[in-house]
RNA sequence: GCGAAAGUGGCGGAAUUGGCAGACGCGCUAGACUCAGGAUCUAGUGGUAGCAAUACCAUGGGGGUUCAAAUCCCCCCUUUCGCACCA
């Protein structure tokens, strides 16, 4: 018999399923349609990374389980490739990236992606590059637009100076451009948005709903963000203004000693005194310089007074207006009231700028007189006139009911989240299909004249003067319009790529369908996805946005739910040998090399085998040896083995059999790849000690090596001589009853200590197993002189004897 | 700073309605088969003591609850990951 040469196998088995065409699915009359996605790649100049491979694999190994399950599995593949990434590795190479991505995919789809063994319908690839694809990109925009959830307005954006671009606040995280790492500045730019805070409260609402992971749900909830609290209103003294703040304490309303607002701020030049006017303006001004990351790295607060003063509407408190860059612009009404005693950050600015410190809350009602730091407990007023001694939660709440009778105060509720800024003043992406005319103003592409075609251009290399590279192409900008024929200019930006992979899933299905987005029948059969496999690197940006979508798809009226995922599940991070891959460290796992020497089958047990998939594994390149030999030792088991027909009548045996596949069945549905893998190992290991072995037990054993080790499994399928594919053939079933054993082990303790076992009939009565448990040698060695004060027996494990 | 998760042999990791700690695998040790072994097979492998039976110790550290704690409670330490002036 020949040994196991993964080569051939493989090769062959690839091979076979394409020209039989085994996963693709029929899309427009699956019975049981199971849509499994997996986050699509990037299609690199490197090509396909180790982590790629790790998340593909987890979704397949889950796929391939539901498919074994008789539901009709769709499996799609694409290929994320617009985007600053691509675009700043072809100006740095000098490859164009329209001739760099298509070799690029090639490469991924032919020599990587299609030797993983996985399930994907090659049918339905998708590529956002493609103006197939792209065109339905910006028809979405458009949709976006006339539903008036994308509007342009002048905003403090992030200007990333070594991208040239701006980016979304999801993309600067931390004030660092989350693609190049260089701090982000602020500009002040016209931009496009789109209205993501409009969804702000359903985005955060519908996180209880969705079956998502926790870590991601939280990361959610975190970036939302939600606060409630009230806004309340203070006139300005001397001007006829009034500048209104947010607070979540308005329980300390007595206790505001000045207002601040945000240098940003609009009131900024009304209410400032001539005599502070040059302070101000140079305080604005550097403020403005900032960037992102200085404002947060300095701990030092810096402001000016603005000469203006507004009055407490509670109190009538004449209290000073100051500048801070503490403050900020985008958040609440760009103003706060600073109530120092009982705020850390208005407790610093008042100690810098000598500010009164005025207590208004202490735990009992009576002066604390420490004012030494602020304390932000709740607690009972002091101070305050007549909410004197009321508790903090009822006060806040009286306070702005009594400030609503003057139209001075409500409750608000404010979200941390802010619109998603979707203008990019990049090359390679979809250009904004929209039209500026000077008589009609922002006009869309309309429908027929979309794809809005991203034109070739040589150099691509952006200027940094905040205009897209588009702008330099006069051909391409200058337009008429569409409305009034008259002459007009094109929008020369490009869209996010965050947009472009924010609807891809919705695409899928409908593929290769030229005259929809979305094909209305087929994306109600199929949407929404199953099950959504990805990395949590994504939970505030990629999967946002495309609730987002799916929430305004929903409100257009185009589709009829608004969560796109059922249930999402975020994988583990891979790292190597405890420390995190970097192509810095040189500790990339180069995917090929595996698949070479080991093979696909080897790669993806392994990969599954590390640890928890949903906690990342630590990869080490001795550890898939371990893999290897396990598969060898099936081949064997196969292969060199006389194997009866049928299945064993040995109880233990059969019940080996059975609970490990109740184990795996359990394990492959709840992502716990590495003991379903063990736990196949120990049922191998105990087959293998065995005197006979069975057909029926290799028939199971390939059963439950298939989603991980597809190509070994068809072939020992087809050697051992079944029809069609242990792939598909139907997952094994087990019997409750043989999953059950009938002898049992019973650990016996004496005062809480292991002193022996006994082995006794499952159906055995207390009374003969606490006899037992006294005979045991070691156990009654241990009794001998001692009375049982109390006997513990939890049935079918253990007993304890307390004695003295 | 705030929040969350985690800390178990030489290593990756099992075990969580409290009930035999260390499954499975790597590595290591010994033996078998071999011209050879970085192949394969068999046995062993938490620590200390002992020829052994066995005993004691052991799940980051310290307390506690319990007949019984990796698991529950309190305090502390460490690591990782989020968020980071959001009023």
């Amino acid at each position: 018999m020949s040994s196991y040469d993964h080569r051939d196998i493989e090769r062959k088995w690839q091979a076979e399923w394409e020209k039989t065409r085994a996963f693709n699915v029929d899309i427009d009359h699956a019975p049981r349609p199971f849509y499994n996605l997996m986050m699509f790649p990037y299609p690199s100049a490197e090509g396909l990374h180790v982590g790629n491979v790790y998340a593909f694999t987890g979704s397949d190994v889950y796929g391939r389980f539901k498919l074994k399950q008789g539901f009709d599995v769709f499996e799609p593949m694409g290929f994320d490739a617009f985007g600053i990434h691509s675009e700043n590795f072809a100006i740095k190479t000098g490859t164009h990236p329209a001739k760099l991505i298509p070799a690029n995919i090639h490469n991924f789809r032919e020599n990587q992606l299609k030797r993983l063994g996985a399930i994907f319908d090659w049918d339905h690839e998708v590529d956002t590059t493609d103006p197939a694809y792209y065109k339905w990109t910006q028809w979405l925009f458009i949709q976006l637009y006339k539903a008036g959830l994308a509007y342009q307005k002048d905003a403090p954006v992030n200007w990333c100076p070594h991208c040239a671009t701006v980016l979304s606040d999801e993309q600067a995280e931390g004030g660092v451009c989350e693609r190049c790492g260089s701090v982000v500045e602020t500009r002040v730019m016209r931009q496009w948005f789109f209205k993501i805070t409009h969804y702000a409260a359903k985005l955060l609402e519908n996180l209880e709903t969705i079956d998502w992971s926790d870590k991601t749900v939280t990361a959610q909830r975190t970036w939302i963000g939600k606060s409630e609290g009230a806004n309340i209103t203070f006139a300005v003294d001397g001007h006829d203004l009034d500048l209104t703040v947010y607070t979540t304490r308005p329980d300390t309303l007595f206790g505001a000693t000045y207002m601040v607002i945000a240098p940003e701020h609009d009131a900024v030049g009304a209410i400032t005194s001539q005599a502070q006017q040059a302070e101000v303006a140079a305080y604005v001004e550097a403020a403005g310089k900032k960037t992102k990351a200085e404002r947060q790295e300095d701990k030092d607060k810096t402001g000016v007074f603005t000469g203006a003063f507004a009055i407490n509407p509670v109190n009538g408190a004449k209290i000073p207006i100051w500048i801070s860059d503490y403050v900020l612009a985008g958040y609440g009404t760009g103003a706060i009231m600073a109530v120092p005693a009982h705020d850390t950050r208005d407790f610093e600015f008042a100690k810098k700028f000598d500010l009164p410190i005025v207590e208004v809350i202490s735990e009992t009602g009576e002066a604390s007189g420490d004012l030494s730091e602020a304390t932000t407990a709740y607690g009972k007023l002091l101070n305050s006139g007549e909410f004197s001694g009321v508790e903090s939660e009822a006060a806040k709440w009286a306070i702005v009911e009594k400030l609503g009778k003057d139209g001075r105060g409500e409750k608000a509720v404010q979200y941390r989240l802010r619109d998603w800024c979707i203008s990019r003043q990049r090359y390679w992406g979809p250009p904004i299909p929209m039209i500026h005319c000077e008589k009609c103003g922002v006009v869309p592409v309309p429908d027929e004249d979309l794809p809005v075609l991203l034109p070739e251009m040589d150099d691509i290399t952006p200027d940094g003067s905040g205009l897209s590279v588009l702008a330099r192409n006069e051909e391409f900008v200058n337009v008429t319009c569409p409305v009034c024929g008259g002459a007009a200019k094109r929008d020369t930006d490009v869209n996010d790529n965050f947009l472009d992979s924010a609807w891809y899933f919705f695409r899928y299905p409908s593929v290769p369908r030229a005259d929809v987005a979305m094909d209305p029948a087929i994306t109600k059969k199929w949407l929404p996805v199953d099950m959504y496999i990805g990395g949590n690197e994504h939970a505030v940006l990629h999967l946002m946005y495309t609730r987002f979508v799916t929430m305004a798809l929903h409100d257009i009226g185009l589709i009829d739910f608004d969560e796109p995922f059922k249930t999402f599940r975020a994988h583990g991070l891979l790292v190597k040998d405890g420390s995190k891959m970097s192509k810095s460290k040189g500790n990339v796992v180069n995917p090929d090399a595996f698949l070479d020497d080991y093979g696909a089958d080897s790669f993806r047990t392994y990969l599954m085998f590390l640890g928890p998939y949903e906690q990342g594994g630590d990869w080490r390149d001795a550890g898939i040896a371990g893999i290897r030999r396990f598969l060898d030792r099936v081949w064997r088991f196969v292969t060199e083995n006389d194997l009866a027909d049928g299945m064993p009548q040995d109880r233990e045996t059969l019940g080996v059999i059975h609970r490990t596949i109740k184990k795996v069945t359990e394990d492959l549905g709840s992502l716990s790849y590495n003991t379903a893998i063990a736990a196949t190992m120990e049922m191998l290991n105990h087959l293998n000690k065995e005197e006979r072995n069975f057909k029926g037990e290799a028939e199971i054993l390939l059963h439950l090596i298939a989603p991980f080790a597809p190509h070994i499994a068809d072939e020992l399928w087809t050697q051992l001589g079944f029809e069609g594919s242990a792939g598909k053939a139907p997952w094994p079933a087990y019997d409750p009853a043989l999953c059950v054993s009938d002898r049992m082990t019973i650990a016996v303790q004496v005062m809480g200590k292991l002193r022996g076992t006994v082995e006794i009939d499952a159906d055995a009565a207390k009374d003969d197993i606490l006899a037992a448990a006294k005979a045991e040698e070691n156990v009654a060695s241990h009794l001998a002189g001692k009375s049982i004060v109390k006997e513990i027996y939890v049935p079918g494990k253990l007993v304890n004897f307390v004695a003295k």
